[in-house]
DNA sequence: ATCTAAATTTGACTTATGTCAATTGCAAAT
DNA sequence: ATTTGCAATTGACATAAGTCAAATTTAGAT
């Protein structure tokens, strides 16, 4: 099995001393079901890479009620970008949504890695770049397609979130009720 | 009247030299209504900054339609991220909405500048992060919030779109149709 | 293993917004 | 000033998703 360090920083074009030196600043951390990576107006302690199983990034809407803004999977980064880079209390709470294992750069070493190694801010403005992208997609999936085609390419995306997470945070995430997303379930296996 | 590119970069931390050097990088560019100040699979060929009027950028959704993503008004960066950083063809066009001037760095000057002064990258770094939380706001408005929510929101934020840009663009934004959208102003003027 | 609370499912009904088509208004070009 | 075509409005009806409340299933705690 390849190591998801490899995986994650493959693109960024870092000879192997480099590529050692961005590794080496990991530290491997476990958090158990229901625990927080980070709290709501917690201040962000660091950077952090899903090794295994999945998290869930969620805020309190206008109504008062919890919104799942992102789902986190293998390999994926997790950050809360405002908190991270202006060390401001965080809009969000990220969640591990069963036993987690992650890897870990705490932040003073990140913000090292950042000043010294060129190629890691780079990298660091590329990861920026694509997940503004990533979120004007969503933006206009959220406008142009159903709840049901939403789901289906949730489930394309990320095949562990729709078989791993509860029900009332998929529907959130998609922007619909627990209601709609349970009927919705119904119906498409029907249709098989 | 306090000129636009101070009040851009008030907050990047710059001592006088550098504002200096980041003005004089800067020069003036008219585009008449309906122009693109960039194209469909064009590459961007710098950055801007509105002095003064209105555009839009918009996409080519699924359903073939004109969807407006972003409006910009005075003062605001005008950018497609994708295109400027990775200098790839871009998935957006942007448009004069009606006859506008512009601030422009071309790409190598703001190359340039994003190599050799330090406090312009950080400053990009903020842009960049502040985007992001502004793109997850709307995402979140346009989950819990209705059409009419919505379009008051844009009422306070810009109102010079509500007033100068066509419905049609607004209500693409907003993501509705033009006809709910004819029908929540009509309404909503009734309601006074 | 049992109990309890939370999550999910389902039914009946409501509401916001979409669809389609006809009409009117308006602005650019001649 | 007149024409032409796109933009906006409006009516009648359709549909996706929401609401509320009850029933059922599931997972955690004891």
């Amino acid at each position: 099995m390849t190591d998801i360090l490899t995986l994650v920083y493959q693109n960024g074009g870092f000879n192997e001393q480099e590529m050692a030196e961005i590794k080496n600043a990991h530290h491997e951390l476990r958090f158990k079901k229901g625990e927080n990576v980070l709290l709501f107006s917690g201040i962000s302690d660091g950077y952090y890479i899903v090794k295994e199983s999945i998290l869930r990034s969620y805020v309190i809407d206008f109504n008062h009620e919890e919104m799942t803004t992102e789902f986190y999977c293998q390999g994926d980064v997790v950050i809360e970008v405002v908190s991270l880079f202006q060390q401001k209390p965080s809009e969000s709470c990220i969640q591990a949504l069963s036993e987690v294992v992650l890897y870990k750069i705490p932040f003073p070493v990140f913000q090292q890695l950042f000043l010294t190694l060129r190629g890691f801010s780079d990298w660091g403005r590329n990861w920026m770049t694509e997940e503004l992208f990533k979120l004007k997609q969503r933006h206009i999936h959220m406008i142009t397609q159903t709840a049901a085609e939403r789901y289906l390419k949730l489930g394309e995306e990320k095949p562990d979130i729709i078989q791993k997470a509860p029900l009332k945070h998929i529907a959130s995430h998609l922007g619909i009720k627990n209601t709609s997303l349970s009927r919705l379930r119904r119906d498409s296996i029907k249709k098989r």
